[in-house]
DNA sequence: ACAACCTACAACCATTTGGTTGTATGTTTC
DNA sequence: GAAACATACAACCAAATGGTTGTAGGTTGT
C-alpha cells in the first residue's frame, strides 16, 4: 500500500519533471496535435538530434507520449489521458485548499495553527 | 512580445519544477490547507531544517506559496490561484489535442503528417 | 542581559540534468 | 550492394539540484 503511494509519487515526479522544460512542453503540444517523427521534431529546434531524442525519451518515460514504429521512423503522439491525470493531481490540491479533504492519508497531521482559509 | 512569452515559459518552468518533487508537493498540500511556519513544516520531514527551508523557497519563487512574517516565524500559505494557473496550462494542452487551437502563435508549424487525432 | 528559538543564507558535496559528439544498427532508395 | 536516412545509445562535460553543516541575525521569554 505504501508501495503503491511511492509508485504514484514516482509517476508524479516524472510527469512534472517532464513538463518542467519548455522544449519538452513544446514537443508535447506538437505531438498532441498529431503524430510526428523524432527527426521532424528535431528539425524544429536549435539543438542536436540526440538532444531532442532525449527529450522525447523523457516524455515517453513519464507516460506523456508514446511511440510507434513505422519503418525507419518512430512516430510519437501525445497521451491526453496522461495530461488529464496531471490535471487531476492539481484538482486534488485545490480540493485540499477548499478544505474538502480533511486528510490525505495522514499527510496533514499537525492541526492547522491559524484557520484562515477562504 | 516574444519577451512576454519567455517570461511565461520561465514561470511555467519554475512552477512545474517546483511541483516535480514529492516533498515540495507535500509542503504545498499542507500550506494549502492552512498556514504553517517553516519550522513546523520542517518537523514533519526526515531532513534538515535548511533543506525544508530551501524547498519552501523554491515553492515561493515559483509563486505557488507566499510567506508572511509574524514575529520570529515565517508563515507560509499556498496560493490556490497559482495552482489553478498551472491547471489551465494543462487545459490548454488538452485543447491542442482536441484540435481547437490550430496554432499557438506559430508553435505548430509543420503540417500534421497523419491526421489521426480523436 | 541572556538563553532559546526561528529564519536565512553561504559553502560544500554527490548526483542529476541538458547539452554535445561519436558510433552502431536498421530501413529505404537507387 | 551501397548510399542516404532515422533512430538509439554511450561517453563526456558544464551547470543545476537536493542534500549537508555552519554561521549570523532577529524575536521571545525569563
Amino acid at each position: 500500500m505504501t508501495d503503491t503511494i511511492d509508485q504514484d509519487e514516482d509517476r508524479a515526479d516524472a510527469m512534472f519533471h517532464a513538463l518542467a522544460d519548455r522544449t519538452r512542453r513544446d514537443i508535447l503540444r506538437r505531438v498532441l496535435a498529431g503524430e510526428h517523427s523524432v527527426s521532424t521534431l528535431a528539425a524544429s529546434y536549435d539543438m542536436s538530434f540526440a538532444a531532442v531524442q532525449k527529450h522525447v525519451a523523457v516524455l515517453e518515460r513519464a507516460g506523456l507520449i508514446s511511440k510507434r514504429r513505422s519503418g525507419r521512423e518512430a512516430l510519437a503522439s501525445g497521451d491526453v489521458e496522461a495530461v488529464r491525470s496531471v490535471g487531476s493531481m492539481l484538482t486534488e490540491l485545490e480540493a485540499v485548499w477548499r478544505g474538502r479533504i480533511a486528510r490525505i492519508d495522514d499527510l496533514i497531521a499537525q492541526p492547522t495553527p491559524t484557520e484562515r482559509n477562504q
